[in-house]
DNA sequence: TTCACAATTGTGACCGTGCACATACGACCA
DNA sequence: TGGTCGTATGTGCACGGTCACAATTGTGAA
């Protein structure tokens, strides 16, 4: 006696409700898990949903309770850092029911930002993740009043407030702060381009420790985060050799510079003492393996989660999170000045 | 004499129609570009729209349509490689006008694998990208026999044949040939962690250009693609400086591998000659610089999409497109053997 | 038994859009 | 003048859930 389908079509809440002999209605609540249904009727809609290979139908219900359960993500095309919160942070999106669309930033120019800030509320995304450290795209968003509540990876109480953190500052002053105590007097820092907000940050921590501990300070090098930028800075530095150690403000460029040193002659750490920042899994096997701070980007992708939803009004009430502290790891690239 | 709206509650195309007096299917069909509309009506609904505000809700139109436009991306948590192809895969679906919604893996258990896939299958997604490349995830496809089209980006005919992938073998057999090449016979290959399909398919392309070329080889080394698999794995095999060069299966393990080299004296390339895979962007900057294989892995996404969307029936027919073959980028990492 | 009340289930409308079909209008031809 | 056709627009319902409310059943006390 089993009646059959309507076929070509996925089986709605209605044609399980045939199938078990009860309302659709009861069948939403088998869904919604409401505490009063017999358990008997429970099981047997179950049974149903089995046998149909019933699946609900996310679109009627986002028309239906006017919420889509989607949560977007808006990065910028980037280093190591982000790529490893963006895994955190829809790890925990799943993890709360939510589902995560990713819009991806190639160039920050206004026009693009608002068009990936679009194609995300288009599918009335309930709130918005933004991993784009440029102060540009802070500015256009800042412009754009969004309707909907969102988060941003980055250390500028801007906006909601809504906004998360690694203490950069602080980790770049420890960085400082260890080539100083190793005695070195001429640091010169190499900066990530101007309109990251880390950069600024690392930039700030740098000259900040630098002007505390009175040691005279050289003007940043500003660069652009890649190896190819530390490898060139490091030619044209290395040409004049009027300083012992240097703090990158990332990895990469870290190990660019190192590349030219290597070129010019220099021993590594005895006649340059190099720290980066990031500490990506690389850089404990550099030549020699690289003095660094360490971030915890996944950590930080979870708060970032954990924000949003109690944004959203789902989750605990999280208190104004601190930002997180990065750490410094000392391993073989710094050394005392030579002389 | 505007007629005013109803408040917390979106606009919907009635209300549109209302204000611009016309029909709600009028809307509608200016929403679709509808052939047959007098201009002066559909000047008048675009105004009314952008007075207020208007988006279409995606969720009704999922529903009534019965399609989601939405592609979902099945991601395991990995290295370089796949991580530059996803940024191309988003950017491509969405030039398409598609949404996409990821899913990343952490586990490769079947039950986290089919959690995932049932995770996108809930948002109704047409089509599934799969970048998880290890043997068992396509594995766990294989039997979950999903309802919806897919495509996989690894070199395995299986399935429906929508699968795309870099000719891993041939990078592999050039990398091989350049070492054999230079007068190496003693050579070792770091293989990638067995259940991986590039790692087979380098492994493979290594063994078969040792056999071609009458060179007998070696039992290759299972890794697990990190640079300190590389370098412990370097110091174990430099007990016994019984080869000359070394096939790494990725850059990282080659980068960890040079750091063991150092660590024990050897000058390179002049005692040990070493070629990576996959050319990340810090390969030029290593010490020395590594002989590397150059994979378009941007390319590779922005393909994968046209796959999809033509399985979709969305976009050309494209015809099966022929692998991408990686490029030999020969640097500073190699050199004849010192005997 | 009978009533109050809680537990369980059913009914119908509604969310915002697109589709099938009906209708109105104008042009053109016989 | 009437009929035919093509363009432009309107009407009503379906999509698959949820919500508010009504109806039914079960339980214990009076």
């Amino acid at each position: 006696m089993t009646l059959d389908l309507p076929k070509g079509r996925a089986p709605s809440i209605r044609d399980v409700a045939r199938l078990a002999g009860v309302s659709h209605q009861t069948v939403s609540r088998v869904l919604n898990d409401h505490p009063s249904i017999r358990d008997s009727t429970k099981a047997k809609v179950l049974q149903v949903m089995e046998d149909l290979q019933y699946r609900p139908n996310r679109a009627a219900r986002a028309l239906s309770r006017g919420r889509s359960r989607t949560i977007g993500l808006l990065s910028a095309e980037s280093a190591y850092g982000p790529a490893s919160s963006i895994a955190a942070i829809q790890d925990a999106a799943r993890e709360a029911g939510y589902y995560v669309n990713t819009a991806n930033l190639t160039n920050v120019d206004p026009e693009s930002i608002e068009a990936a800030i679009d194609h995300l509320m288009n599918q009335s995304v309930e709130g918005i993740v933004v991993i784009a450290p440029q102060v540009r795209v802070f500015d256009v968003l800042e412009q754009l009043s969004i309707e909907v509540p969102f988060v941003t990876l980055s250390s500028r109480g801007l906006l909601n407030d809504n906004s998360l953190s690694v203490d950069q500052m602080t980790g770049a002053r420890e960085a400082t702060r260890h080539l100083i105590d190793l005695g070195h007097r001429q640091i010169y820092h190499l900066a990530g381009p101007q309109d990251w907000i880390e950069a600024e940050a690392r930039m700030r921590g740098f000259l900040d420790e630098m002007w505390d501990r009175d040691v005279p300070t050289m003007a940043p090098i500003l660069g652009d985060w890649t190896a190819d930028f530390g490898y060139h800075a490091g030619r044209e530095l290395l040409r004049m050799r009027d300083f012992t150690a240097i703090f990158a403000s990332n990895d990469q460029m870290a190990l660019g510079f190192m590349h030219a040193c290597r070129e010019a002659g220099l021993v590594l750490p005895r006649d340059m003492s190099i720290v980066g920042f990031d500490d990506i899994p690389e850089a404990a096997h550099f030549w020699p393996p690289l003095t660094t701070v360490r971030q915890d980007f996944a950590e930080l992708g979870r708060r970032c989660i954990a924000l949003l939803l109690s944004s959203l009004g789902d989750g605990p009430p999280s208190a104004r999170p601190e930002p997180i502290v990065p750490k410094l790891v000392v391993r073989g690239s710094t050394a005392p000045p030579p002389f």
